[in-house]
DNA sequence: TTGTATGCGTTATCAA
DNA sequence: TTGATAACGCATACAA
């Protein structure tokens, strides 16, 4: 059933038919009743690859993830997916990993389905900082579509980035931690994404500002697995009395040092996560988490997306949400 | 950059790009690496716009998922697009939520994006059993497409179902339960969806099976919410020893309550959860779950999916996979 | 082995 | 207010 048929049905042209389906006000109320009427009986739908061939746009948006299995992600993709919904553009979803050719790769294929934007989830997407030519790619699909980062920050025209202020956040956290007399905080990590870098630095900064010496061994890299991050930090001897973590799984890692040690939590260590997910109500005690507002993220994000695709030209390439500290029972604040 | 650049910088007739680009052997070596280089130097992709209106195809499947943010459909739509894309199919995602009349909306509009095959996830898309035209909507758009459940079973022409043996497996829990002397088993659900029936009527099994009468108040229907678990239970006073939970979150839910009421996990309460999710690690004690081998369920469909495409015609409409049980710490055994 | 011509289902431009 | 027709970019049957 095309746009042919119904126009014999209907026994107008075409281009009346078109004119009806796209709601043009140059058409008689008289046919576009009759057209309509034969529209709904035959249930016809325009043909998107016919409407895409000519108007080069399906209302379409890529997503980019690097794992949607991850909470964050997948939290997030159902924020951006629930508002791009509302103003009626689908979503192709893409998972690309961590590594650089598989996130290149990746977004050629979502380019190459001729996408309206594109919109990339996680910090990964911001590179690591050292090499500029690491996020080139991203630049390159902005020559084409309009690119938005969700918590990631990304230098170029036609490229709008939103984060959350970890940073800032991070240097809050800690400096609570200080301030109740904790004097040995170990920060641990998965990623040298960008936001890890910032959290770390907002840490390294609280330290600063309280007198103190960042410590190098107190700066951790270990993997984002509540077992592992337990049998790590078991199979050693390094001294803290605090723990900050980038991410909730980290923290209920270091909880179950805890337990496993004989440790109060937080009169002995006190320990704080990021991301407030449902680890945190989850775990015993619960968990002191950084909220990193991805809603108000994300739901800025897509305006914003909408507006640049309308033709707004005064859309801020760059905007900031400050996190929320959420105290549950991990630390004495 | 369309075909007919390609093929006026070749100086060859855009059939013969068509050709190579579509790697057709009726085309000599020469002009294959000619061309070739000219596509590559170009960065020429084929529209796909184009090409979906001859092949009515563009290799695009349709994931319909009722809440993407949960970690079960969040992960299995991981496994999916994990596997699509080794064959070259992108993925087209939608939230539908758990109401009927977004599910219709939501497949039609997958429908009209001419997908080639439409996968549905989660046990809410085979409706409550009560009356079957409530799954008419997914009949109706299999009669365009082959329509793909995981983890749902509905009856119909060109629909593949695939299952896990929950019935089975909390048939086998509940069983280990009575073993160890446990006498009231707390049923905890969210959904009157099929496969907390199946569920549910394992645990009766279960109990029957062992000469008792399946207590209609311990069957009890609850949010997906752990702290709300733990107020409903510590507001009421029904006496049980085990709780077999639909779901790890009500199971953490369970312990919170233990936990409130001082009571000592096993001994005193038995909890066993189901997903095996990262929430039954994080808890205290760990939880023991059961598996539902989404995984499998997840690769297995999508191979079939494949052949289905591919044009076999002895698919299975129905495939089950066995769950397992992860012992951990919230048991005796 | 290569080229020509046509169809795919729209939208949009221009006439009527 | 309508209709005829030209793009849009590709695959492919048919011709050469």
């Amino acid at each position: 059933m095309n746009i042919y048929d119904i126009a014999k049905l209907a026994g107008v042209s075409i281009a009346t038919v078109s004119r009806v389906v796209n709601g043009s006000d140059k058409v008689s109320e008289r046919t576009r009743q009759r057209v309509l009427a034969i529209i709904e009986r035959e249930g016809y739908t325009p043909n998107v690859f016919a409407q895409g061939l000519g108007l080069h746009t399906m209302h379409t948006v890529g997503i980019l993830v690097p794992d949607i299995a991850d909470p964050y992600m997948s939290c997030a993709v159902s924020y951006v997916e629930d508002q791009l919904q509302i103003y009626g553009y689908g979503c192709i979803l893409s998972c690309s990993g961590f590594e650089q050719a598989q996130k290149e790769s990746h977004i050629q294929m979502l380019l190459s389905k001729h996408i309206d934007a594109l919109i990339l989830i996680g910090s990964t997407y911001s590179g690591h900082g050292k090499d500029p030519a690491e996020t080139d790619y991203i630049r390159s699909a902005a020559l084409q579509i309009p690119v938005f980062l969700i918590n990631g920050a990304v230098e170029g025209n036609n490229i709008y980035c939103s984060v959350s202020c970890d940073r800032q956040a991070v240097y809050e956290a800690v400096s609570a931690l200080l301030r109740k007399g904790r004097k040995r905080i170990l920060f641990l990590t998965d990623s040298r994404s960008y936001s890890a870098a910032e959290k770390r630095a907002g840490c390294e900064e609280a330290l600063r500002q309280a007198g103190l010496d960042p410590d190098p061994s107190l700066f951790r890299m270990v993997p984002d697995d509540i077992h592992k991050v337990r049998e790590l930090l078991l199979s050693e001897n390094s001294a803290f009395d605090a723990v900050m973590a980038t991410d909730d799984v980290m923290a209920v890692g270091a909880l179950k040092y805890a337990a496993a040690r004989n440790l109060r939590v937080p009169e002995d260590l006190a320990v704080i996560g990021y991301n407030n997910s449902t680890l945190a109500v989850c775990c015993e005690p619960e968990l002191t988490s950084i909220d990193n507002r991805s809603r108000r993220l994300c739901q800025d994000t897509v305006d914003h997306l909408i507006a640049v695709l309308g033709g707004s030209r005064d859309v801020p390439g760059s905007i900031a949400v400050s996190c929320q500290l959420i105290a549950r029972d991990t630390t004495d604040f």
